[in-house]
DNA sequence: CTTGACCTTGGAGTATGGTCATAGGTTCAT
DNA sequence: ATGAACCTATGACCATACTCCAAGGTCAAG
């Protein structure tokens, strides 16, 4: 069985048929033939580009960089070099969201704690009269 | 001075007109009057409000959560606690999406790592084989 | 030979937070 | 009184990553 139709590689997958044939649209994968039917075809190198989507995913490329990354890939002249640019780029807007998040979080750690929660009315809490000055 | 049209408004808050329509579509915030020919009005209320709208934006919550925050503000019977709990719930989402973005970094960290970057092919390179491994 | 489960294409809808375009009315300075 | 700069309403469009729908063709089992 090394022949598959979009149904059995979403399946084997954990994907939605829909998804892959998205992916298809954005020209990431392709199908590998059609039947006489005009049904695509897959066979297991469709999984592994699949596979790769989901990780590349996970850590945080978008599709359009994941596009890129199997470019790379296909490219005959490419090095490491541009896969460890393209994962360097990644590290640092990583760094960056989460310099973002930090800020943010500490933000709210302080106004909750200035805050006695509780039945005081909303006129009187710390964190309303932060976000919503008096005068 | 004390009453503004909407572009008077949008220059002191530094938005734009179209997001404070926008503003208003989503019921977050509304003209405090109409002039004969149909202008929105507005005064130093609704400045307030719009910077309430920016810092709340900054600390992360969604428009959606502004309009409940200001529902609440709006509130006779709202009390700290309601304030309180609205804020250790984004506190908790700031730190599940860090953790998320922590794990991200973390990989990708480990791989850039693992990769000798320079002139290698791609094929050899271990950034590449651990998203697409081989067989 | 029919039924159900699959497949095809194309296009529309989802959420988020705006941004832009159109066609027209208003206000102000010169 | 006329032109620039503003305002109005309505609806379409942007990115991102799907998800769903409609109308129809295909395939295997009973």
């Amino acid at each position: 069985m090394n022949v598959f139709t979009i149904g059995q590689l979403a399946k084997k997958c954990g994907i939605r048929t829909d998804t892959i044939r998205y992916y298809e649209q954005l020209d990431i994968i392709r199908p590998e033939d059609r039947s006489n039917a005009g049904y695509r075809l897959y066979g297991s190198e469709s999984i592994r580009t699949i596979k790769f989507i989901r990780r590349a995913k996970d850590l945080g490329f978008t599709l359009a960089e994941i596009k890129m990354l199997l470019n790379l890939k296909a490219s005959q002249t490419a090095t490491c070099r541009d896969m460890l640019e393209l994962t360097e780029a990644k590290i640092a807007e990583a760094k960056e969201n989460m310099r973002h998040l930090d800020h943010m979080h500490d933000a709210l750690e302080k106004l909750s704690e200035a805050c006695p929660g509780g039945d005081m009315p909303l006129s009187e809490c710390p964190i309303l009269d932060h976000l919503y000055p008096e005068t």
